[in-house]
DNA sequence: TCCGTCTTGTATAACGTTGGAAACCAGGGG
DNA sequence: CCCCTGGTTTCCAACGTTATACAAGACGGA
């Protein structure tokens, strides 16, 4: 079934009923009426993977996140879909586990020419790999890692909504407020901006950031911050307010408190990082730091398509690419409600 | 770049280069090395495009779910991601927000040859739009509704695991269980299977199936299990016991008995449905109807590789597409724990 | 030496689409 | 009556790949 198939039934040439499923406009009324009569007739779709091949575009974006099964990206995931579908997208999932190796793999243009652009949103991938790419479709990267090379970037400030976070703790009176969400063994994981901005926050009120309240993960879900927490706690700390890497790690943590009879927020206040929908709903709804998903999946589409459709943008007074900055919002819920009987700052 | 570039470069014709790159094995080593040789000078790689064309498949697969949002189907498309790549298939996205035309365009085939197959989880579609597909693309269903159609479809099975969810609730000694989350007006919904079997087994323990006990909803999210819970509080309903929709609608519920200083389980047991990992993180974590989301993963995706590797399954004995139950578990935690003083079962 | 056989490489034709140029056709002016 | 013009349609090539058929060597046995 194509346009040849049709041409015949119409009687007409292969170009013309080209012509008028493209809604060329020198048409004969005539002659479109007799080739819709024939493709309707025939029920002919066009093959895209032809028309791709001879327009060189394909209309597919890919999408790269870390794990479809942690809400922040299957909601992020969500925005990006309805979006690229404004713009007459459709979005080629991938999910790369943190893993270095299929971020790589990914950014090397894992789908040749079948994808038009690609949103990645990295955890392991080093500067060195996306230095060496060859791939020319568009990139665009998300999230909190930051790489000194020509692709836009969209993330919001992440030191400035950490240290908005931890702000509102101190401000409701907490002092020992631990960070749970360090990563690993590598202190200085170049993904902690948010940790660094807890550490900026409590030295500019005076407060001594005790390394001792810094818990470190292996992961980013629920269980890892059941582990930390609990960590934290056997280690014979006992913070008055966690701030948690994201909500993921803070719902989890609040679990380990539940069983040990911590009360939040009286014993504990806890803000999360994320906003996920989850934590509107539990039985102590969590104060969080809210991205602008939709804006972060409109930005990151945008940049494909306008890179697509008008070139890369003309090289600004500053030049190269781009860094945005989304929104963000401290969204006060039960974590953190109340005033506990905290010392003044000084 | 094309292999036209390489054979130039090797001194060898097209075809050679083709046979290099999909390692057909009569080429002399000599060859091979020569044009590998070229092929790393230029750094060459297929346009998927093209190859798509000439080969008519391409590879993709589409997973057409109503919404990302709902960690469900996060989840399972993680899965789906997963094991598509087990087979070298990759994953284009799609979600339909459980809109019937959104549903229909997705079966007409919107993105006509560049998918090879499509797995679609209805919720809003008619058996008729069905019917009248055209596009001849490997189609699979999953989820609770049911169309007798030539489509392969998997589904747990609805109704025994809800009778499975209300048999633990009476075995607890609950006599007055809620169902949460019927659809709108529609009584009748096609898709209340669980339903069903809420009143089947409490049929079968000849316990009455009281109506005002059936909530209904508007959708399927935490939100519209607040709602519906609240109502049936506000209608001056006491169940001791909730079997909800889903996990989503249970949470929603829990949040609303936890406002009104509702105790569960002592007061109100409540079992939801998907097994979503959030609900292991709650202040209470929730007894659940587990479904195999791997297992619908892999059913799903072997469906459509399977048809296209194979062509249709031969006709089995009673013919036609196949009905695939994957296992279910239910999983019993907090929410359901402790024998309350109901009366025992006549 | 010659012929069949086997191996290796090549030429050509598709796959279905669209862009550009050329061809066709009426109608009107010279 | 012919040519020109403008609109409409057709012809041809190309996108990059792979399948098919075939040609060219190499090799061994008769």
């Amino acid at each position: 079934m194509s346009l040849k198939d049709v041409a015949e039934q119409a009687g007409v040439s292969i170009k013309t009923v080209s012509n008028v499923v493209n809604k060329y406009e020198h048409v004969t009324p005539a002659t479109r009426e007799k080739v819709q009569a024939a493709i309707d007739a025939l029920g002919y779709r066009p093959n895209l993977t032809a028309r791709h091949l001879r327009k060189g575009r394909t209309g597919i974006i890919a999408l790269a996140v870390p794990e479809l099964g942690n809400p922040y990206f299957a909601e992020l995931a969500g925005a990006v879909v309805d979006t690229a579908a404004e713009h007459d997208y459709t979005v080629l999932l991938d999910h790369t586990q943190g893993r270095r190796e299929r971020e790589l793999l990914v950014t090397q243009g894992f789908r040749a020419r079948v994808i038009d652009g690609l949103i990645l949103n990295p955890l392991e991938l080093e500067a060195e790999d996306l230095a060496s790419r060859t791939d020319e479709a568009p990139l665009v990267l998300i999230g909190e890692r930051r790489y000194d090379l020509p692709y836009d970037h969209i993330a919001i400030d992440n030191i400035a909504a950490a240290r908005a976070a931890v702000r509102h703790l101190l401000d409701i009176g907490r002092r020992r407020i631990a960070f749970l969400g360090a990563r690993g063994d590598r202190h200085s994981h170049p993904a902690h901006l948010r940790l660094l901005g807890w550490q900026a926050e409590l030295a500019a009120s005076g407060v001594t950031a005790d390394e001792a309240l810094i818990a470190r993960v292996e992961g980013w879900d629920r269980a890892d911050g059941a582990t930390a927490m609990a960590a934290l706690l056997d280690a014979g700390q006992h913070p008055d307010a966690v701030f948690a890497y994201n909500d993921l790690i803070a719902i989890g943590a609040m679990r380990v408190m539940a069983e040990r009879g911590l009360r939040v927020p009286q014993d504990v206040a806890v803000v999360g990082f994320d906003d996920l929908t989850e934590g509107r709903y539990g039985a102590v709804t969590l104060t969080t730091v809210a991205p602008d998903k939709r804006a972060i999946a409109r930005m990151a589409v945008e940049s494909i398509v306008g890179r697509l459709t008008d070139g890369p943008p003309e090289e600004a007074p500053g030049g190269g690419p781009r860094q945005l900055q989304p929104e963000f919002a401290l969204l006060e819920r039960e974590s953190t409600v109340g005033r506990s009987a905290g010392p003044p700052l000084d």
